[in-house]
DNA sequence: CAAATTTTTGAACAAACTGCTCAAATTCTA
DNA sequence: TAGAATTTGAGCAGTTTGTTCAAAAATTTG
């Protein structure tokens, strides 16, 4: 599915506020509520917004590609890197990390194509000194937190 | 912050779907309307619930420790190895993953004890040969999709 | 244990919002 | 250019929301 640019504004005003009403991201996203609505709709059905608008499901946009990217960076040049590597939007998580490597990063793109061309961005970014992806092949559970969340009660009782 | 009953019962109403009118949660946790209004307040204001309810802020329950797991797995028992891992509730995602290791964890524990206990269930899982434990010490960009969504918007203009 | 404090409840109200329909206007597509 | 699809604005009835308040219930404290 090809979204255009109602439908981008929408998703945003959604990840900005998911429980924002109709009536206020009609005003936002600058469009007639009736609108609005049916684009939520539309969005809802084709199951770009997952859980009912929880998060957005990316793979449906055509961004097929994942990777984690672990990275050894000059302790000196942390900091400059993690700034360098915010500015690229494929890069969706950044942590600092102990064990193998200093940094990992989740990457996403819409083919090899692209995420070859973010990795050589990332690789240029001064204090990194090597790097070491490995491809998603399928993601067998999406981030979910409720069984945590679940087991806490049961947990203090 | 500890999180009673209530509490957990309107997070995961949240996550089943955030846009959920304030009525229905009420009917759904069970309690009268002023107070799931007041206790979603407080959960918003406490920032536990994030960029205003799309996500829950787990280190503010007290999960402090988040671990990347790398596991090999004998190809044969793939299948059952995921279906063992969803039943971990500390682990919140799961990945099929080529290069470094078959299978990628993400793993979270109130401490290194508990994480410890989780590492070894996950150990004594039928099929899992070897396993790799990195510690994220610090989360400098937490998962993010706006950046790509707006540059989306860009590249086909 | 009893008093003090906090939280929950239910009722009430006006204002705002929602889902829906519809016909006209606009935009997109073939 | 004609036909199809989408958007718009208006209207309407019903629901939901934010708010306030006092009583009841639950929790904490001395």
């Amino acid at each position: 599915m090809r979204l255009d640019d109602i439908d981008l504004k929408v998703l945003l005003a959604l990840i900005k506020d998911p429980r924002i009403q109709i009536s206020e991201l009609a005003d936002e996203v600058g469009v007639a509520r009736n609108t609005a609505q049916s684009r939520l709709r539309r969005l809802q059905r084709a199951e770009i917004l997952r859980d009912g608008g929880r998060d957005i499901d990316l793979s449906k946009l055509g961004y097929d590609v994942l990777a984690f990217v672990t990275l050894e960076v000059n302790h000196r040049d942390l900091d400059s890197v993690i700034t360098a590597l915010r500015q690229i939007p494929n890069v969706l998580e950044i942590h600092e990390t102990s064990g193998r490597g200093d940094v990992w990063v989740r990457l996403i793109a819409t083919d090899t194509h692209q995420l070859q061309s973010a990795l050589r961005q990332i690789l240029r970014i001064k204090g990194v000194t090597r790097s070491e992806t490995t491809f998603a092949l399928h993601t067998h559970l999406a981030y979910r937190a409720a069984p945590l969340l679940e087991h806490y009660a049961e947990h203090d009782h």
